[in-house]
RNA sequence: GCGCCUGUAGCUCAGUUGGAUAGAGCAUCGGCCUCCGAAGCCGAGGGUCAGAGGUUCGAAUCCUCUCAGGCGCGCCA
């Protein structure tokens, strides 16, 4: 909503530059910033232009600014007056019936109103979650679920091609693990053999689930014929285990509003299709790679890393790190300008690792961009609770998603930036009061809904969109404070979007009903004078959109009762 | 030891990317339902922005150093 304004500036810069009341030509002008001030009585826009401009015209500051200022002040009907405050401030007040416009052209857009095409349709993956198949998905993974995908809905909202998407780490020595784990417990529950279970094996509970289904599913008579020989009998285990469990991943995803585009599998996608050994051949032509101690290292010292990197161990394992080269190699062949991943902020040490890649190959390394989830620290009363797969220990998204519910889970984990350790207590999202902000703002929105049934009911219905007429009366300062925090809507998506912060909404949320209940309070909206009720009908109608779509892009619901 | 992140009210955090007198929520205390939803509202107290320098018209924000906490530093993923 700032951009008209931003436009009228720059219009008056050029002019005035035209007319020679402005020395300085128009390819050296600064970059016009227009901010909402925070205090009152400084307008409803600022801007530091002048003293940004002073130095270049080597003229004093408030010379400037009122220059300006006066100039502005011409050159639209909206411009009320202009105000040169403090050091050289140019404050802009605007007329009631500018905000009118606002709020007609929200009420106007509807469910539309906060997409906008800054991002010109460029496509951008988002790969995130991206759990290994071994086990459950955990509340740190739900915190990277909320971010990725909410990120996703405000970058989509914002005009980018989104395509999220899941990365399966289904080979290598973790799902290899897994199938081990299951069948030494399988060994032990079903053919009451003794068996030594390794300590850095999975030992949750769920691995004796996947036993006993393992049992269920296979004819015991297959499972006998298997030769004691792990080697052979791993295979039907770790398939069966990693199925299973990515089954049931993607059933805690979809529960929690969770839909991804792809699932990429390294083992089918990058190790069956040969596209790591290519990769590394790539690498080796380009001279990258050398033999030490029967390993095939890749030199990332040349492109900044600490040490070199193992891609294929000497007993001819390749290592995660070989099928990651290939990986964020393809992703950049499929021709994505941004590549987007969101990682837990422990694997914050992997970074330089694999920009060493994208140096290697000679992409454009800003393509890529890595979003670092801080853990989560789980608490029920302000009691710690354990964390850490390996330890068997851990809270499932599942268990806190029943207890809880996804919209209290993925409103609480975007209150916070993601690279802030957040801590969320089970007992505080489950409560139904008004410490718990998610219900203020989703309160809000039923009440609104109750408020235009209401009003229904008395005669007073909306049609169509409002005209200025009807809108100007609209007088209170309280009202036009929720017009002004409305029309800000866009710039909160957008900047959601470009910074990668969709923990904004959250904030600009509250923001909004916090001023929408107090108004509520202190004002009737269905009253005797039908004007009065209409206008006041048509902006709780844009509030109660603007929150049920910034409650959307949450992936949160916007209840009519509650 | 090296690298990344963090340090703002009693607690949990914002702070429009360098702007004007640093703001919310919770907690505490005191008030508000014959009237559209009290899951709400109104009021009160609370600060050496970890500390020290520097950059400039101007610093919580940028640079350097110190202190404190978290994470990482595998032929694991």
């Amino acid at each position: 909503m700032s951009g008209r304004i931003k436009d009228i500036i720059m219009n008056v810069l050029e002019e005035a530059s035209a007319v020679g009341a402005l020395s300085t030509p128009p390819c050296s002008f600064p970059s016009v910033i227009i901010e909402t001030p925070k205090k009152e009585g400084f307008g409803d826009f600022s801007t530091n232009l002048a003293m940004l401009l002073a130095p270049l015209e080597g003229r004093p500051v408030r010379e400037v600014a009122r220059l300006l200022g006066d100039k502005i002040t011409g050159a639209s009907l909206d411009v009320l007056r202009c105000e040169v405050a403090g050091p050289g401030f140019i404050n802009i007040f605007l007329k009631e019936s500018y905000w009118h416009g606002v709020l007609a052209e929200i009420v106007r857009k509807g469910g539309a109103y906060g997409d906008t095409d800054i991002g010109k349709g460029k496509k951008v993956q988002i790969e995130f979650v991206s759990a290994n198949p071994t086990g459950p998905l955990h509340i740190g993974h739900a915190r990277n679920a909320s971010v990725g995908d909410t990120l996703a809905n405000v970058m989509k909202a914002a005009g980018f091609e989104v395509t999220k998407e899941y990365y399966i780490n289904d080979a290598g020595l973790q799902v290899y693990t897994l199938g081990e784990s299951v069948r030494l417990r399988w060994l032990e529950m079903h053919c009451g053999k003794k068996v030594e279970f390794p300590t850095d094996y999975y030992k949750g509970e769920y691995v004796k689930e996947l036993a006993d289904e393992i049992s269920r599913t296979y004819d015991s008579e297959i499972l006998d014929r298997i030769p004691a020989g792990q080697a052979q009998a791993v295979p039907l285990f770790q398939e069966f285990a990693c199925e299973a469990m990515l089954k049931m991943i993607k059933k805690d995803l979809q529960d929690f509003g969770v839909e991804f585009d792809v699932w990429y599998s390294e083992k089918e996608k990058l190790r069956d299709s040969g596209l790591v050994t290519g990769t590394m051949e790539k690498l080796r032509d380009k001279g990258f790679l050398y033999e030490k101690e029967g390993a095939i290292w890749f030199r990332t010292t040349d492109f900044g890393d600490d040490k070199d990197r193992v891609l294929m161990k000497a007993d001819g394992e390749l290592t995660y790190f070989a099928s990651d080269c290939a990986y964020h190699l393809d992703k950049v062949k499929r021709g994505f300008s941004t590549v987007i991943n969101i990682w837990g902020a422990d694997h914050h040490g992997y970074e330089t690792r694999v920009r060493a890649v994208f140096k290697a190959f000679g992409c454009d390394e800003g393509v890529l961009k890595i979003v670092f989830i801080q853990l989560v620290a789980l608490t029920r009363g302000g009691v710690a609770m354990a964390m850490g797969k390996r330890e068997g220990e851990f809270v499932t998204l599942r268990e806190v998603l029943d207890e809880v519910g996804k919209d209290a889970m993925r409103f609480f984990f975007l209150m916070r930036k993601s690279d802030a350790h957040l801590d969320f207590d089970l007992e505080l999202a489950k409560k139904q009061a008004p410490e718990n902000p998610v219900y203020y703002v989703q309160y809000c929105h039923a009440r609104i809904m109750s408020i235009m049934g209401f009003a229904e009911e008395k005669g007073a219905r909306l049609s169509g969109e409002p005209g200025l007429e009807v809108l100007k009366e609209l007088k209170l300062k309280e009202e036009l404070d929720i017009i002004k925090h409305l029309g800000t809507f866009e710039e909160v998506v957008e900047k959601s979007a470009v910074h990668l912060e969709p923990y904004r909404l959250t904030f600009y949320l509250r923001e909004l009903a916090g001023l929408f209940h107090p108004y509520y309070n202190r004002n009737r909206v269905v009253s005797e004078n039908a004007a009065l009720t209409l206008a006041r009908l048509f902006l709780c109608k844009a509030a109660a959109t603007v929150i049920r779509k910034g409650l959307g892009l949450l992936g949160v619901s916007a209840p009519v009762k509650m």
